[in-house]
DNA sequence: TATTTATTGAGAATACTTTTTAATAACTCC
DNA sequence: GGAGTTATTAAAAAGTATTCTCAATAAATA
């Protein structure tokens, strides 16, 4: 849970026998430099990338997020709609959860230490090694309470 | 976040203009009489139904999971694997969260009052009418960290 | 620089989930 | 209780996100 940088990320892929890449450096800093509250979807990233000038294959976006999410670097979200979310993971005191409309998928970013202090406390009771936590709260927006719901 | 008896099922359903049918009952059964700990995938549902004899189509499966879910009578878990896990939401005090190690999918059961209270404060907070609250740790287990990993 | 082999890109394949459709059956209102 | 309305079901087809395959490339190492 601490930050990444190029170089950084190029030791730890190196000490495991794993290579650095240009995708993975450009990966990487899209995720450096998305703005608070953004999440990026794999086909997100792909199209983002295009805008960019640059040319990643999906696969290769694929691989490198989930990669990147067992790493730690990247947090996995599932934000209610039919794909996963990724966006960077982010130690104290940016580390941040998430309350969901399931309904309309309205997405609210929520600070806690308490729950911070649960997740490394808990993880470490049981012997992980912890990489992430997060709080995701599923509840009915109030603008989707007063509408009439065909679901 | 209460307790869902077959009749309490049907009048809300009722309410909002939808039907109780046979399919619903048996599966708000299974969920509610599944033991501790376990989750049930919608395949898994589909064959557990199946030994008990009853003939429940997939697709009728998918739309109950999804339809329960969204009622907050079951929670829907991401627990590593490529498919979704569902198990019925408990209130207080059998409300409980999940610690999975990301290299093989192992997952820990544990309690947390505090996170329950910063789940239903901050939803109140925001207007959001509560459903469900979930705190997912991402770690690696001790065994995996042990192991040399090929990812 | 030469060697080794992890990684990439393209497309094929897979797997999970949703949609479509006609038939069925729950609910409502007499 | 019975008739009418329409939500729900089963089965199959379709859709979509994600993974896999494989030959070509290029990072790491010495
Ligand atoms: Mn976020
Ligand atoms: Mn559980
Ligand atoms: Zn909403
Ligand atoms: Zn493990």
């Amino acid at each position: 849970m601490s930050m990444y940088t190029a170089s950084s990320l190029k030791s730890e892929l190196n000490d495991r026998g794993w290579r650095m890449t240009p995708q993975r450096e450009t990966i990487l800093q899209i995720f450096q430099n998305l703005p608070k509250g953004e999440h990026l979807s794999a086909e997100d990233l792909y199209n983002h990338l295009q805008q960019m000038g640059e040319k990643i294959s999906l696969s290769t976006i694929y691989r490198t997020l989930k990669l990147m999410a067992r790493m730690g670097i990247l947090r996995e979200l599932e934000l209610g709609e039919d794909h996963k979310h990724y966006e960077i993971n982010q130690p104290y005191p940016y580390h941040h959860h998430h309350l969901i409309c399931v309904k309309c998928n309205k997405t609210i970013e929520f600070k806690s230490d308490s729950v911070l202090k649960i997740g490394s406390k808990t993880s470490q009771k049981e012997g992980y090694h912890l990489l992430d936590c997060q709080l995701t709260i599923h509840a009915v927006c109030p603008a989707c309470q007063r509408a009439i719901s065909p679901l």
